[in-house]
DNA sequence: AATATTTATCGCAATATTACGATTAATTTG
DNA sequence: CAAATTAATCGTAATATTGCGATAAATATT
């Protein structure tokens, strides 16, 4: 089938699953990581820095979007692509909640 | 296509960017909060819990252990899962190195 | 107005993911 | 040994992802 069966989930669940999909790409890492540089906040400076397609990057670009992870400001012919810091908050927070429900298997030994 | 180009990316990036995608799937997440109860580690268990028929579990729990974050053992007919804690110490050294990159951005007023 | 610049979108191809029924392989129980 | 239990794998179908060239849409420059 090939889609998710989302009502079996938590929020909890599916919200952390979709972050971690947009951060299941090493090139929206990279793309975080070069717009938190500041200076090279417009899709063109990423797409000489990462060296993907134009069309490829805009893609990647439009995923970060889609999870909230970035947002973008025309600025006449060019976009200002910038991170979300709330996003990033509530991702470690989402975050936070795995690793405490995953604590107690952590200290013990399981298997 | 569909392949990524590996060799754009740092070792650094490539590895979160596999964790994420281990995490990129709610019944995953699910899975390691039970296994994390330790007394349901069993694939048989699983199924129940989750909702999902037995193959689709098998197939999130060779995914979760081809990332490393969880191993099984044979016990007869049976097989243990359970999480690995270095691979969880792992990935939340990855996601802290990740965060730190970002923290510039997150602190002041970017778009 | 014509041209250049920049980014989004379309269309396509290759591959990956998700899901499940059926089957297989292994072990355990009767 | 036969039947039952358990989990992995196979095969298949539907859908999603990744990547890129080409094109479109918008703004800026000449």
């Amino acid at each position: 089938m090939g889609a998710t069966k989302e009502q079996l989930f938590t929020d909890h669940q599916t919200r952390l699953a979709a972050y971690a999909k947009a951060l299941a790409h090493p090139a929206r890492i990279a793309i975080l990581q070069q717009l938190s540089k500041l200076d090279s906040c417009v899709c063109g400076d990423l797409v000489t820095d990462i060296g993907l397609a134009q069309a490829t990057v805009s893609q990647h670009l439009k995923e970060l979007k889609k999870a909230g992870l970035i947002q973008g400001t025309i600025e006449g012919v060019r976009v200002c692509y910038c991170i979300n810091p709330e996003a990033l908050t509530l991702l470690k927070k989402e975050l936070n909640l795995l690793f405490d429900s995953l604590q107690s298997c952590a200290s013990d030994e399981c298997c």
